[in-house]
This record gives structure tokens, sequence and C-alpha cells, in this order.
RNA sequence: GUGGGUAUAGCUCAGUUGGUUAGAGCGCCAGAUUGUGGCUCUGGAGGCCGUCGGUUCGAAUCCGACUAUCCACCCCA
């Protein structure tokens, strides 16, 4: 038998509901916080990801889809939200419209992995982009809105870890006492971390392996090296969540893997669906715009990786789509032509229903509607049409009522 | 890319030390005096036991490869 290629899943009736309630949850929040929908590609140059999450990153080196289109273009679909959002921003100049520019989408994202819990090579992520805002006001904004959207979805077991990974002049620093303190422990590393030291050696204090982990808890501290403006920008973004009365972690040690973050950078952590726990991730990237072809600018944004949300979801009440109003059964030819017209009038009227489409008993069509759970039927024979009336079943209740059969949109109101 | 687990009905799983027509619960369909759901009862449909090969008189059961899937590393949302 056919199926869907690894790592992608459907979403199917039983199921969609929960993405709908996340993407309308999703839309209503940022109204209210003020950020707008972009829609862009599916897939774009593979230069811009090259570029905008760095050449040098395993997104980049090993898990985009690329592939040349029938014009000889290379072609890549897109591994995450944020450099086609900038690219975006600077190609309709959103930059000459009132700033900051807050943006939202949702989008599926493609990256070639291998598949586990909480991890797929399709998925989709809510991300939230602003341009143009340097001041740590925005930082926490976004992360007040991330903070809301969790809240109100009932998500209340999660971390919020900050850190800022400064600018590239006190990064720079940083690296260099870095080196200097892991030199002296280069034995004991494992071998990715190995490598590290030389190419990136913040990244060995995201490793997972207890050798390394324990060496990093010696290691000197991002913090610490920060020159003024980073200090203090982070100073105030902490400010910030206090005012605001959001509980945060410091946790230095986090790292993001996409090499335009700069300052802050955040994430949202649950330990209860596996390894891939990080719900959502951000931060700043002061540097990107400028990366992408555009003028120095600002920007801080998120990515919320969607499945991992409904993983969280888990266990929780999530509000079913609106019911059926009504099923209308039938009995006999006429009254099945009869059920046609009445479905199809009341349908132009706003409602939801739905007749016998098998011709089936009538006790088979009952059992059929209770299984929609619609909220009312009506059974229509002969007499019923004749006399232009029937009796409405509440189908909660089981009571009954008898009503004019051209009354009926009255009911259901 | 590396490691480990799993693979029997639509779903969740039984299947005894290899032995003849492979089972249950749920779900689906149909009935239980002729036109009304949920509970109960009865019946029915539905499986090349993941694929290929090997061992054996005989394989769902043992062995190997492959594939798929799950979990972890890695990476990240």
């Amino acid at each position: 038998m056919m199926q869907a290629p690894k790592g992608t899943k459907d979403a199917i009736p039983e199921n969609v509901y929960k993405w709908h309630y996340i993407e309308r949850k999703a839309a209503d929040v940022c109204r209210r916080f003020g950020f707008k929908e972009i829609r862009t590609p599916v897939f774009e140059h593979t230069e811009l990801f090259q570029r905008g999450v760095g050449d040098t990153t395993d997104v980049v080196q090993k898990e985009m889809y690329t592939f040349n289109d029938k014009g000889g273009r290379s072609i890549t679909l897109k591994p995450e939200g944020t450099s086609p959002a900038v690219r975006a921003y600077l190609e309709n100049n959103l930059y000459a419209q009132p700033q900051p520019t807050k943006l939202y989408y949702i989008t599926p994202c493609y990256r070639y992995e291998k598949p586990q819990a909480g991890r797929l090579r399709e998925f989709h992520q809510f991300g939230v982009e602003a341009f143009g805002a340097s001041d740590p006001t925005i930082d926490s904004e976004i992360i007040s809105m991330v903070h809301t959207f969790f809240g109100e979805l009932g998500v209340d077991n999660l971390t919020l870890n900050i850190n800022s990974i400064g600018c590239p002049v006190c990064r720079n620093e940083y690296n260099k006492a870095l080196r200097e303190y892991f030199e002296g422990r280069k034995s004991e590393l494992c071998g990715t971390c190995h490598d590290r030291l030389e190419t990136n050696p913040l990244r060995i204090l995201d490793c997972k392996s207890p050798i390394c982990h324990g060496i990093a808890e010696g290691a000197p501290v991002i913090l610490d090296y920060l020159c003024d403006e980073c200090r203090e920008h982070f100073e105030g973004l902490k400010a910030n969540l206090e005012n605001l009365g959001i509980e945060y972690k410091i946790d230095t040690h986090i790292v993001r893997g996409l090499d335009y973050y700069t300052k802050t950078v955040f994430e949202f952590v649950s330990n209860e669906i596996g390894a891939q726990g990080t719900v959502c991730g951000g931060g700043r990237y002061d540097g990107l715009v400028e990366e992408l072809g555009g003028q120095k600018t600002s920007g801080i944004g998120f990515g919320l990786g969607l499945e991992r949300l409904i993983l969280v979801l888990e266990n929780k009440d999530i509000p079913k789509d609106m019911k059926t109003d009504i099923y209308i059964a039938s009995i006999g030819e006429q009254a099945k032509k009869y059920a046609q017209k009445l479905a199809f009038d009341l349908r132009q009227k706003g409602f939801s229903c739905e007749q016998d489409l098998l011709s089936r008993s009538v006790k088979a069509q009952m059992k059929y509607a209770d299984k929609l759970g619609v909220r009312y039927s009506v059974v229509l024979g002969d007499s019923e049409i004749e006399s232009g009336s029937a009796e409405l079943k509440n189908m909660e209740t089981g009571e009954k009522s008898e009503i004019k059969l051209d009354e009926i949109d009255e009911f259901l109101k």
C-alpha cells in the first residue's frame, strides 16, 4: 500500500479540530498584540537560507530539501520561517511603512531529519517577527505574547529559559575565553565537541554528553563577557519580564543553532513530550536584515512547533468544532426528495444539515445521526409531507416537539 | 548519519515448548414483530501474521536480510 513519505503526517477529520483551535488562538493573540499575518512561499532560492540561516549550520549543511527546478534554479523548501519573512520585508519595502513591522505566520517547514517524538520532516510553525525595534520592550512583548498564547491554551507546564549570547563583538571575546578553557581539557571532550572547539565552542555548552556537560559546568559564562550595550539590553529584558510578572530562568547554556541570533535568546520547554522538549524557541537577530541586503535593522522573533504543541496539549480539553445542526431522516423516495430540498434550503440559510445518502433504514439513519453528534433530527415520511409538520427531536435530551416543516429554521437558532 | 525496540483484523492486543480451518475487545455493517439514536442481545464482513530468503516433514512462532514504524543520539520547533 502507498503511504505518506517518512516524517509526514495527515491531519484527519477526527483531529483537525485541534489545529483549528490552535490556529484561531494564534490569530487572536496576534491581533491583540498587533502582529499582522504574512504568507510567503513554501519554497525559496537556496541562497536565502545559506546566507540567512548560515552556511555552516546543520540545518543548511544536511537537512534541507534542495532541488533544481526545470529552469535550473536551486530551490529549497523552507526549513524555517525567519529568513523568508526578512526577504519579504525587504522585497515589499515594508520598512517604508510605519515602524516597527510586526508580522506573524503559520507555515509548514521542511527538514530532512530522522523522525522521532516531536520531530517530523514536514512540521508546522507558528512564528512572529518584529523588525525595526531594538529596545528590550519588544523582546518582552514577544515573550509575553507566547506566554499569553500558552496560558490561554491551558498549557501551564512549560519553563521559560532566557539567555543573552551577545553581539558579534562581545561574543568574540567570549569565544576566546571558552576556547582557552576547553583547550585545557581537550582530551576529555567527546568527538563532536572536539571539532566544535574549532568551529563553534559555544555549542559545547549545549552538549548532552554527561562528560562534556560536566566540563561545561565550570566554563566561563557568557553573561560575564557581555559588552555594556548587550548587558544593559539583557538587564532591561529581565526587568520587563519582572514588571509583567512572567517567571523565567536564566540558562546560560541555551545557544540557538541558527547563525543569525544575537543578544536575547529564549525557549519554552516541556519535559513531558520526550527528548524534543523545546516547544517554542526564538531570539533577536540584529544582523540578519543587513546580511540579506537591507539596511541595518533590528529583528526579533520566535518559532513555535505546532505538532509539539499538540503533544503538550495531549490530555487537555480542546473544544470540538461546531456540531451539525440537524439530520433529516427520510422514508421512501418522495420523502428523500423532500429532504433534499429541505436540506438545501436550510443550508442556504446558514445551518449545517445532513440527510440520508445510503438509503438506509430509519433506525440506521438515527444511529448515524447520533454518531455525527447532531443537535436535532427529524424523520420525514408521507404523512409528514402531507401535513407539513413533523416531530423535531432534540438529540441531547431525547425530547420531541411538533413543528411546522417550513419553520424548522426558527427552532435551530 | 549512529544506536536500540517493534511489526498478527480499521484500532488496542492475545496466540502456550514450531503442529492442521489464526483469536478477543473495541469499531464497522445488519437484525431483535413492520417509521426513531445512546444500553443490551444476536449475526456478518474484514488478516498472503510487514516483505524476501533460510532452517524444518511442518513457521505467525526459530535464523538472516530488507522495508516500515517508534524511541534515543545528533539537531531543533
